[in-house]
RNA sequence: GGACGCGUAGCUCAAUUGGCAGAGCAUUCGACUCUUAAUCGACAGGUUGCAGGUUCGAUUCCUGCCGCGUCCA
């Protein structure tokens, strides 16, 4: 294929052209317009109208079908996305330019000059009168009505996979009409569950629009665009703080490191700004928002790429209250620029981003609580790890021996399921009062408030589907968060989740210098006990809270996770470009 | 890190207890001056992810490895 092709080049320059030309400059009297412009324009027309006013265009694009017809021909040409379709006849053309036509192949790119007509079937076209050779296509496109459905090659060539702009939610095929799946919905009780469950599936699938890959990158430049958009009129200023740290900071997990050769010295690839944004907020921008890269050294799902995009903003004089407010008027807002409606459809089910519920985390746990699983817990429950283990005895309790060694975590999970529909709770609350039993493996002051944390992860996380703000975290979970003034151990701080994942996390921002300290250091002895995700000391950051930060809120949020929410893709790679794959070998693309 | 699943022609997919590895699209050649998943005819295209094992015989069964996916940690 690939040598054919190169002869059929060499052949292509036989005829006058040239196999790589610089440019594509038509004549003045045929004005060069993209596809989409001319789509625009004349979609609307009627073949009379454009027949009358005989339009002359230019027109260049890559060619995504040939139609041969003996002495004439159609070709699609592809720009930006979006097609047209061109007529070459050889009596037009000529008989060179003819023979360019017949050695053009999928993928090519060319350049026309001609006029818009409609034809018999009235699809708007080019009627070509002169054709220049653009671009060859030395390898062959997939095939052109599944385009690209492997997932590993659409990452790993996402240049195909954009020009092939397949869907990323292609619908199950019908069996019948498609008025027939439609109408075939009525529930009857009879029906086994495993039919019901494919029926409505069917009728999600129904429901949820297309998602095309192109589309969802142009939507993520949109995010970004609104988002500048809304902290820019809210005097906020765009900062860019260091992605090469010596002290990893800001967050709760694993760097990237690097080595800096000239100064010989280590350094972090960043987990966060957010240290360096407050330092900002000390220095007098009270208002500092950053879009960037963070790197976490962490595992790869459906929801984490060790590179992810970040919007962190802060603002002085304000607390974790108003920034609740502000992130519901901030992701409605986005939504509304991006999509035109805060209703998106994600994972089967209708979001509404204009729609917000605000829990505490203690009130979240009940309120998730699945009743057939044993009793919820009360408030009493989370007062102290003997209440709470209490509670997970009364609910799991053990019915296995236990083991502190190492390994026993399989053991314990490892309990082959039975009857039980909560069997994965279950054994996880086990697990959870195994940690418990074991302060060693864990920690002293902080077990309680790691506890609850990890319950809430457990019971409510994935059922968080609609936007909702869960308030008030453990002391021992939030570093860098300031206290409830009549509740020590907790914090003001949030988290807000969409679709069953965490978007974003703001608090009030801790600002006693000697607090901070004693937190730092308190994470020290976390990391001692082995702890590696535990927060570094900082000591340049204590001394620049000892200047005087204001009292400030600040809050980071996953620009990936929520182009995930405002498209409907499920995966994080299907919005990333191009996501971290392990690298592959490849041939020299000669066959 | 664990469990499960997948890997067959450039692409999308078949292959019966384990019995000659096939189709469509793309490619190549031919026909066709309004087609649009164009149509019609012909040709060609393969170390079945890699390495072993069982077997007269392996795409199929087994083991290990590689890559990807989903779920869990």
């Amino acid at each position: 294929m690939y040598a054919l092709r190169q002869e059929k080049l060499k052949q292509i320059e036989a005829l006058g052209q040239s196999a790589y030309p610089n440019t594509f400059t038509p004549p003045e009297d045929h004005p060069l317009r993209t596809i989409p412009e001319i789509r625009a324009e004349y979609d609307a027309k009627t073949g009379e109208e454009l027949e009358a006013a005989r339009v002359p265009v230019a027109v260049a694009g890559r060619i995504m079908a040939i139609r041969q017809q003996g002495k004439a021909g159609f070709a699609t040409l592809q720009q930006e996305g979006q097609r047209l379709q061109i007529y070459v006849r050889k009596d037009a053309v000529g008989d060179a330019a003819f023979e360019l036509y017949r050695l053009l192949d999928l993928g090519d790119h060319i350049g026309v000059t001609g006029y818009l007509f409609r034809t018999r079937t009235n699809e708007l076209t080019i009627h070509v009168e002169t054709l220049t050779f653009l671009a060859k296509a030395l390898l062959a496109l997939p095939e052109k009505y599944h385009g690209l459905a492997d997932v590993e090659l659409r990452y790993r060539q996402r240049y195909v996979d954009l020009f092939m702009n397949g869907v990323l939610n292609p619908s199950e095929p019908e069996s019948g009409s498609p008025e027939g799946a439609v109408l075939n919905e009525s529930p009857d009780p009879g029906v086994e569950s495993k039919e019901l469950e494919a029926g409505s599936r069917k009728l999600e699938a129904g429901n949820a629009p297309e998602i095309h890959v192109r589309d969802v990158f142009v939507k993520r430049a949109a995010v970004l665009r609104a988002m500048r958009k809304f902290f820019d009129a809210r005097g906020y200023i765009e900062v860019e703080t260091p992605m090469m740290q010596p002290i990893a900071g800001g967050a709760m997990a694993r760097p990237f490191t690097t080595h800096h050769n000239a100064l010989d010295i280590d350094l972090f690839l960043r987990i966060a700004p957010e240290l360096y944004l407050k330092r900002l907020v000390v220095g007098g921008f009270d208002r500092v928002y950053e879009i960037n890269r963070n790197f976490r050294n962490e595992g790869i799902s459906t929801q984490h790429n060790p590179e992810f995009t970040m919007l962190e903003f802060y603002q002085a004089y304000a607390n974790y209250h108003d920034l609740m407010n502000l992130t519901e008027e901030l992701i409605q807002f986005v939504a509304m620029e991006v999509n035109g409606t805060t209703i998106t459809h994600f994972n089967g089910t209708e979001i509404d981003l204009g729609q917000w519920e605000r829990l505490t985390m203690r009130e979240a746990i009940p309120r998730f609580w699945d009743d057939r699983a044993g009793p919820k817990p009360s408030p009493a429950d989370f007062s102290s790890v003997a209440a709470l283990r209490a509670w997970i005895s009364r609910v799991a309790p053990e019915n296995r021996k236990t083991d502190p060694r190492p390994g026993f975590v399989s053991e314990l999970l490892g309990v082959p399921e039975g009857e039980n529909p909560h069997h994965d709770l279950h054994a996880s609350l086990r697990f959870l009062d195994l940690q418990l039993s074991h302060p060693e493996l864990s920690s002293g002051d902080g077990t309680l408030g790691r506890a609850i944390y990890s319950l809430f992860e457990i019971v409510a996380e994935k059922n968080l589907i609609q936007p909702t703000i869960i308030y008030e975290f453990p002391l021992a979970v939030s570093p860098l968060s300031k206290q409830k003034p009549d509740e020590p151990d907790w914090v003001e701080r949030f988290e807000f989740y969409i679709g069953g994942f965490e978007l974003g996390n703001a608090f009030s921002e801790l600002n006693d210098p000697e607090e901070q300290r004693r937190r730092f250091e308190a994470q020290l002895a976390e990391r001692e006990r082995g702890d590696e995700e535990a927060h570094q000391m900082d000591s340049d950051y204590v001394r620049a809270l000892g200047y005087g930060l204001p009292p400030t809120g600040g809050e980071g949020i996953g620009i990936d996770r929520l182009t995930m929410i405002l498209t409907g893709a499920r995966s994080i790679r299907d919005v990333i470009l191009f996501p971290l794959l392990k690298p592959q070998m490849i041939g020299d693309g000669n066959q």
